[in-house]
DNA sequence: GGCCAACGTTGGTTATCCCAACATAGCAGC
DNA sequence: GCTGCTATGTTGGGATAACCAACGTTGGCC
């Protein structure tokens, strides 16, 4: 009803806010996504997709390219090697540096994964048309890159 | 440099994925706002804003308004309390349920942390222009809207 | 009065983001 | 070669948000 829809308004201060904007979308996004598998899912995901798309890459490079602490990344790491999704071995050239590979069953985990979260996408975007996601994203994109990640 | 730049980009997995950019512009926030002023005074601020704009609440009502879990309403509430920035009473016409107003001081703190929101969201879209923002925060709106919240 | 729902509290878990300190390793400058 | 600095990864932790379950009290309906 038009009316209690109305009634459940958050605050103007609250709707003016980018922040609480996209804390809310992403709150929905975790919402949708614990619906089809383990939150915790999600930071395998980006693990898995940089390692998929970049190559074999030192869980220093993992945290900046992700964004992640490296401590979380060495976190992440530890699951996933306990699962057998990722490699990792120190770098002779460089024995500071671990060197972490995808495996086969990493790449098919992946692959599930992506299924999960084009689902989400798909529901989490249901209420805008193609164009409005298109111009959403590139915004999005576009304020994110205006704030370059800095190495952890 | 923008070799370096580049070097640090996502991959394109996620970079595709509106939840996951929604989630780093939220992250981004809350690290601009650590800058200013305790994380948990976001909470805050939300509440004092609920109360500013619809007067007396029952907890319950804010947390539909907002978006928030009965028992994080509850803790929320306990904080301001104690700080004398919102009087909570139970009704009489319904002693299920507080109501909850906001004080002076409330109202203050409000003035106050408005001022950091506003220096957290001018940084924070400092890349985009002005018809960009608007635009951003209009589909964010509408993806929004398209979800109702569910009453906890 | 029994049943169900609403409300608020208490007690908890999980995940993310962040901080600090330590040990090891690599490199540049002297 | 020694020193100082930086890089990397690990261990250990804290803060916050979001979420779940159970309980007691209250109100409304049949």
């Amino acid at each position: 009803m038009a009316d209690t829809d109305h009634a459940l308004q958050p605050p103007a201060r609250l709707r003016e806010l980018a922040s609480w904007q996209a804390n809310k979308v992403s709150t929905l996004g975790a919402r949708l996504t614990a619906q089809r598998m383990p939150l915790s899912a999600r930071a395998d995901f980006a693990v898995l997709a940089a390692l998929e798309e970049y190559g074999a890459l030192s869980q220093a490079e993992i945290g900046r390219r992700l964004g992640l602490d490296r401590n979380d990344v060495s976190g992440i790491l530890t699951r996933l090697e306990g699962g057998r999704q990722v490699d990792r071995q120190a770098d002779p050239a460089n024995r500071r540096r671990n060197v972490v590979t995808l495996t086969a069953a990493g790449q098919q985990h992946l692959e599930e994964l992506q299924r999960h979260a084009d689902a989400v996408q798909a529901e989490l975007l249901a209420g805008l048309d193609a164009a409005e996601r298109q111009q959403l994203q590139s915004l999005l994109a576009k304020l994110l890159d205006s704030h370059n990640p800095q190495p952890a």
